[in-house]
DNA sequence: CGAATTCTCTGACTATAGTCAGAGAATGGA
DNA sequence: TCCATTCTCTGACTATAGTCAGAGAATTCG
């Protein structure tokens, strides 16, 4: 693998770790606990119930409710009883607290101010620039895959996206009903697979598998979310898709598609999928592609594999 | 100021930080105290001397014999007395702290191969190539500029580098007997001054002015290390020294180069400097420049002074 | 030579950032 | 209705990452 990147990417983390984290310790000034200033911001202008505050902050129960005291303490926020459930808090700020979290806003401003300053307008808008793209490749490569259960409120979610884009998108627009359908008692197993990715806890794409024990398997409802679109996230999900048909035993993977979608159309083509003549009657289609699945495709633990 | 360009800081800094900071933990997993990993690192396969840890990972000297302690019992480490000097301690990797060090080496590699791997080529590529961009700027953007006695070491060093570079660039070799002289006694108040360019702590640039009462100040030995050409640190560097200059009641700078030095003369030009007749006998020289420094250039605490 | 300085270590102390095991109150489901 | 679950809080505990004030040994400076 290339040794150059790898150090490339170490020298980068070196240097803004080292960089923008002294100049984070200096500028949001450690007046107050990170723990604090954390849970202050977290709470936010509008409020929050403790429960949210821990599950986002990832901490522990007694943690957050010694926190919390302490913020009271220092008159920066109020913890009340949930009228709805009185088992549940929320937290919100005083006057006082809600200055500090400007404060707090203020100082992360200045700090980018500062790294912006000493450069001129030429280098500052190259910086940016490259920031911005830093920021995007990462982001692509937090992405995760995995299968879930297709009735959860997020994978709900993916559907209801899945059917507006294209409701938007088709000449015609697009009704389920019309449609052949892939409910979820089908995408469970072994009928088949329902796969989420996700960006840090937050579903940026879907894509179904549908089994059938001899036949090939289908693929159904891919859809990529508008921001994360042009980071590879499809072609990602596409290899998990290909990955778990291919486990289950298929020999084939097919889709319909219609000519709307032209990037899903290049992504499948792109992918090694051959146009092929209709195989269903989907009202919608327009382009049907299938690709054999290579049984001796083996699953390295290398960088090589992912390789276009 | 650019409230987009704030905003974009601010969301690369939460993704890096968040994004690769988590990562970070994982893989240089918290096995070993952050503090003990720190040390270990910075021991080298060399061994160091223990004042030397500690000024270069900033910490108390208590704290660093306590940790070297507990290197030690976990036979890590060794510290020995210095036979030059008894007061100082030398601190070196046992084999089993060696191969420790080669872990901590081959988790950030895999840190690195990990946020990589997820990528297609194409994306890695950009990732790397944007990566490289950003940490160039940031250096650029942490470049500290400060009058400093001309006499230190570094002082020294920058000098030397700039003999050295003009003696490989110029046509006829340098000999800095046969040029004007700028001694050090001429680089400090009330006659000079001496500027270095620092990127954290190490030297990176220098310049001089000597001062004349009512003639124009002189600019001299402005030096650049190749390493950090084209971030703009001559720009800033150049600023200084006209402020500087200005400060000290000198209404015009003026200076004398080579024409070999082509990146010095344009910036020269870029920055409103004119050419004019030669004002003294510089051997050599080709090219002498001048420019009136403005009194009512105001310094404002504004990011807009900087822009070019 | 004697005084000042340098380098390291020790003991005593602090703040931060947690974790874990209950306990009590409120709620939801069978 | 009652049992399990959810939500929060308290007390007790831990590890990490320091700081500060000497003290003792070695060295350097005047």
């Amino acid at each position: 693998m290339d040794a150059l990147a790898i150090q490339q990417i170490r020298q980068f983390n070196r240097t803004v770790t080292e960089g923008i984290g002294a100049l984070h310790d200096r500028f949001l000034g450690r007046a107050r606990p990170l723990g604090e200033a954390r849970l202050l911001w977290e709470i936010g202008p509008e409020g929050a119930e403790v429960r949210a505050l821990r599950s986002r902050l990832g901490l522990d129960s007694g943690y957050v409710s010694r926190l919390l005291r302490s913020l009271q303490r220092q008159r920066l926020a109020r913890v009340r009883v949930d009228p709805g459930d009185r088992r549940v808090r929320r937290a919100d700020l005083t006057r006082a607290g809600l200055a500090e979290r400007a404060e707090l806003d203020r100082r992360a401003n200045d700090l980018a101010l500062h790294i912006l300053e000493p450069l001129s307008e030429h280098h500052r808008a190259a910086l940016v620039a490259a920031m911005t793209e830093v920021e995007r490749l990462l982001q692509a490569s937090m992405v995760h895959v995995a299968v879930e259960d297709p009735t959860t409120p997020d994978a709900r979610w993916c559907l209801e996206q899945y059917s507006a884009e294209l409701d938007d998108r088709f000449d015609a627009g697009f009704d389920p009903a019309l449609s052949i359908p892939a409910d979820a008692h089908e995408l469970v197993p072994p009928a088949g697979a329902f796969f989420i990715a996700r960006l840090r806890e937050r579903p940026v794409g879907c894509g179904a598998l549908k089994l059938h024990r001899d036949a090939p398997a289908e693929l159904k409802r891919m859809w990529i979310a508008p921001a994360a679109r042009g980071l590879g996230v499809g072609r990602r999900l596409l290899q998990e898709l290909e990955r778990h048909a291919r486990e289950a035993g298929a020999a084939v993977l097919r889709l319909e598609t219609n000519h709307a979608l032209t990037e899903a159309i290049a992504l499948y083509r792109r992918s090694g999928y051959l146009e092929v003549d209709a195989f269903n009657d989907e009202p919608y289609a327009h382009h049907w592609f299938e690709k054999r699945l290579s049984r001796n495709h083996r699953r390295r633990r290398s960088v090589a594999r992912t390789a276009e």
